[in-house]
RNA sequence: GCGAGGGUAGCCAAGCCUGGAAACGGCGGCGGACUCAAGAUCCGCUCCUGUAGAGGUCCAAGGGUUCAAAUCCCUUCCCUCGCACCA
């Protein structure tokens, strides 16, 4: 018989309406500290791929369940919507960014509705209308108040295909590529604004400890970017111009420093460079940063070691980069590889001047540097009274002893970049004049809003001339507009806290809701933003914290990074051509098939492959719930069924035990494996019910009525969150009208722990495997009749005595019971055996519970091989097979 | 080079934090039930040996801790990702 399936389109399309018109996703302002379930907002790109229904099946699915759980829950959505792709796009059709945006806004909607994603919709944020980037440039003017804005000429990374500077996060790889176009990078001089995320340098560092909820990788990328040292700061005196500072991590070693080098591009360079010729060629030509060879080019001047007063000759070097420490750099050779290759090449005297700290009394002997440098901290020799001193305790008295000296913790993040010379993004609120120079839009004059789009090669806003021409909000001089924008990671910097009060007119956010309603409890994301953007939104948290906007210094609590969604075991992308479009999935097998389908195949944070008999297989799955539910819920049994548990109707019906003890182990473990996002585990604990359900109703005549039901209605709760359509249909029909929806509906709860029901399983099975064994070991063809024997109660004790008993002699003790001892030799056999595996003993059920769980899952054996079973207590039983029996081990006995 | 995360049966993938049963589930393969047949569904098997539930070998490789290791520790190899002439 093959099973019809179901509507998937009208199933889902009904329900879909049914939610929207009761408002089910609707969190109330007055909501108190709900959950907030949150998925990085999209860039609107058109349509949504497959890695967008994995986000956003995640953060549903959480949402679903933590509103069943009685939570309220805050789960919006909305729409990352300035960025370049949307003005190459108006380019090529003749269009504007705007209207190409709000079209790909309203396909995406569309498809997420048609995905069943619960939003609250009355929350939606838009990043590209004024109401809402009004904010960024408000924001923008606090934080200029708060100093932390700077307009600044500065060598900064400039992407020739999209026209416009980059922040250094948005420099991928060796090769320095665009983040978004993969276009090698260049460098120019430019003047830009720049937001002082260095200000919180420490704190952002510091603070990662505490973000436990975040995977430990995220956390690390963090750590590395901000880039932590500590060391001290030191002059040297060059020969003509004077003192020069140098960063070090190991002042320890200045001893040794027998050479000074400095950056090509190091402002002594450059006058170096312009009177001579040699320094000129090799900057100019020779210098070669990216290469893997240290070059330098010798000065002729000399710089003084402020720790030993010798003279040390000057390089110019190009592996001394000027964004690294002051740009130059005291030269080891004996303690630093790079120094020492460079020493070689230059020949340049090695002078080891740490050695290695030996055992006991020994005096320290200086390594041999000759070949190699001695990288590791030591005892410190050839250093004149510093001589005996570990290398950490020679910092300390180098950096107070030098007079120029001085204790310096150096970064290397760098201030955030977010001038944009692009059209599409938020306007920068300042006005250049030529007498007041750059002066800040009056905050009653915001929204600065972006004029008409022209088509342009150049930036647009520089050819919207009456835009941009106004006068000076403080002398009322001629003036311009800044025409840069700002970079679109602004706008997705707190886009989280417009959540909390989206049509707020007079304010980013509302401060109290906001405090209650803040931080994100559970955020879902690709992890390709692991530094830019949760860098930048932990940065724009603290700093609107430290404005007393917000109590909360971190935006996210626990964060999930989503593994990708792959074909064959490579990334889908368009541009292999491999990608599996979710329309179609949907047009074919329904949203919750390929909802189902992405939750079960891997937990959520790893890798998977598409696969197209996984998606069959799933949507079969569902077919055969539907078919399960309604041929019961259109059946006589279900008239009058008590919605009760049916647990008291009727104790004697084993077989219907099992069931109830499997709908409980199910909620267990499907509720403990949600909690943590593991919705692998939790589907397929339902999808295990739904086979228990139906083995159940084949194999009996007629199905206990309250125990299927039940176990109906738990399978359909548990897979409520990951299937919400069919779920909801079928929890309609199982129940009539009068329940209200599923989405509503409270999450079961089990009658047992995780602990017991695995207790059962494992008993269950391991007792069916054994009666496989045997059979077939035995070469039983067609067994007569099975004997499950139960171990004896005095078992049971003498177990559970053995397990907390540390006396010496375990049979000792177990035979001065009475209820043991008088088992003779019975009880001294068991007794030895416990003693042999004393260590290994393991808690087992409880006689009852053995027994019990064993009667409840005859009807498994019988159905098997077809021969009745008996489950005894030992007193029922023979001897032998009693004597046999285990706790979590009954004796089987079959007759042929 | 530094750092992080991994390597589990034919394939995908749980388990590892909190040590205790050849190790969940899916796919593929094999056998069986149902069927004229196919599909679907259902029941098993899928490391080796074994005529009563046993024995052996096993979670990248090697070593260690422990009564007991896929799980904890160390070393090595390989993969993925991030950072990198960083002073």
């Amino acid at each position: 018989m093959s099973e019809e399936g179901y509507d998937h389109t009208a199933v889902e399309r009904r329900w879909q309406e049914a939610w929207a018109e009761a408002d089910a996703y609707r969190t109330p302002d007055d909501a108190e500290d709900p959950t907030y379930v949150l998925g990085m907002f999209p860039y609107p790109s058109g349509k949504l791929h497959m890695g967008h229904v994995r986000n956003y099946t995640i953060t549903d699915a959480y949402a679903r369940y933590r509103r069943m759980q009685g939570e309220d829950v805050l789960h919006p959505m909305g729409w990352d919507s300035f960025g370049l792709p949307a003005e190459n796009a108006a380019k090529e059709r003749d269009s504007n960014p705007r209207d190409w945006t709000m079209d790909c806004i309203d396909t995406m909607r569309g498809q997420m509705e048609s995905m069943g994603f619960g939003y609250d919709w009355d929350r939606e944020v838009t990043t590209c209308e004024p109401e809402y980037y009004q904010w960024n440039q408000w924001l923008f003017e606090q934080f200029y108040d708060e100093d932390l804005v700077e307009r600044r000429a500065a060598e900064v990374n400039w992407c020739p295909d999209c026209e416009t500077v980059l922040a250094d996060e948005q420099v991928e790889g060796e090769d320095e590529h665009c983040w978004r176009c993969g276009t090698i990078v260049e460098q120019r001089e430019l003047d830009q604004w720049t937001l002082g995320i260095t200000e919180y340098a420490d704190e952002l560092l510091s603070a990662i400890d505490d973000l436990e909820g975040w995977p430990d990788s995220v956390r690390e990328m963090q750590r590395n970017w901000i880039g932590r040292q500590e060391g001290s700061r030191v002059e040297f005196s060059v020969e003509d111009h004077g003192p020069v500072e140098a960063f070090t991590t190991r002042l320890d070693t200045i001893h040794g420093a027998t050479f000074f080098a400095l950056a090509p591009d190091h402002p002594i360079s450059e006058e170096l460079a312009a009177e001579d010729d040699d320094v000129a060629h090799f900057v100019e030509e020779v210098a070669d940063p990216d290469g893997d060879e240290p070059n330098g080019v010798e000065t002729g001047l000399t710089a003084t070691n402020p720790a030993t007063g010798e003279e040390v000759p000057v390089f110019v070097a190009d592996f001394v980069l000027s964004d690294v420490g002051t740009g130059a750099l005291m030269g080891v050779p004996g303690h630093d590889e790079r120094d020492h290759a460079f020493a070689e090449r230059m020949g340049v005297d090695i002078v080891p001047v740490v050695a290695p700290e030996l055992e006991g009394d020994e005096d320290p002997e200086a390594p041999d540097v000759s070949e190699g440098a001695y990288t590791e901290d030591g005892v410190l020799v050839n250093s004149g009274a510093y001589d005996g001193l570990s290398s950490a305790a020679a910092r300390e008295e180098l950096t107070a002893d030098i007079d120029s000296a001085e204790f310096h913790t150096q970064y290397r993040l760098r201030d955030w970049l977010i001038s944009r010379q692009r059209y599409w993004g938020t306007p920068i609120p300042v006005i250049h004049c030529d007498d007041c120079g750059p002066v800040l839009v009056p905050e009653e004059d915001l929204p600065v809003e972006l004029p008409e789009f022209i088509n342009t090669t150049g930036n647009p806003l520089d050819a919207a001339t009456e835009w941009k021409h106004i006068s000076c909000p403080e002398c009322g001089a001629d003036a311009v507009r800044e025409t840069d924008t700002m970079d679109t990671f602004v706008d997705s910097s707190w886009y989280f806290l417009r959540y909390v009060s989206p049509d707020l007119a007079d304010a980013p956010f509302d401060v109290e809701r906001a405090n209650d309603w803040m931080p994100v409890d559970q955020y879902v994301g690709g992890l390709e933003h692991a530094v830019m953007h949760l860098l930048y939104a932990r940065f724009v948290t603290k700093a609107i914290a430290d404005m007393d906007l917000l109590e909360h210094r971190e935006p996210f609590t626990n964060l999930l990074g989503q593994g990708m969604v792959q074909l064959d075991g490579e990334k889908m992308s368009k541009s292999k051509g491999n990608t599996v479009s979710p329309q179609r999935i949907v047009d074919d097998y329904g949203a919750d098939t390929a909802r189902l389908f992405m939750m079960q195949a891997a937990r959520p944070d790893t890798a998977f492959d598409w696969s197209e008999e996984g998606v069959k297989s799933t949507h079969r799955f569902l077919g055969r719930l539907a078919e399960t539910v309604r041929s019961f819920a259109g059946s006589d049994a279900v008239v009058g069924t008590d919605p009760g548990d049916g647990a008291e109707a009727d104790a004697a019906d084993a077989t219907a035990a099992y069931v109830r003890s499997e709908v409980d182990a199910a909620v267990a473990i499907a509720t403990e494996n949600f909690d943590d996002l593991g919705f692998d585990l939790a589907t397929r604990e339902a999808q295990q019910l739904v086979g228990t359900l139906r083995s159940y109703r084949e194999y009996v005549d007629a199905v206990h009525a309250p125990t299927f039901r039940r176990g109906l209605e738990t399978a359909i709760k548990l897979l409520a969150p990951v299937a919400p359509h069919l779920t909801e249909e079928l929890y309609a029909e199982l129940t009539g009208e009068d329940a209200g929806l599923l989405v509503d509906a409270e999450w079961p709860t089990a009658a047992v722990d995780i602990d017991e029901a695995e207790k059962r399983r494992q008993l269950v099975e391991n007792t069916r495997e054994d009666v496989r064994t045997i059979v077939d070991v035995a070469g039983i063809d067609e067994p007569e009749r099975i004997d499950v024997v139960v171990a004896p109660e005095w078992k049971h004790r003498a177990l559970s005595i053995a397990i907390d008993s540390d006396a010496p002699n375990l049979v000792g003790e177990l035979m001065q019971n009475p209820d043991i001892q008088r088992h003779g030799s019975a009880a001294a056999d068991y007794a030895k055996d416990l003693q042999a595996e004393r260590e290994a003993l393991r808690p087992t059920l409880s006689p009852d519970a053995e027994r019990e769980a064993l009667e409840a899952a005859a009807w498994l054996v019988e159905r098997e091989f077809e021969a009745p079973v008996r489950v005894l207590p030992a007193e029922e039983a023979n001897d032998d097979a009693a004597s046999k029996a285990e706790p979590g081990r009954p004796a089987i006995d079959i007759a042929e």
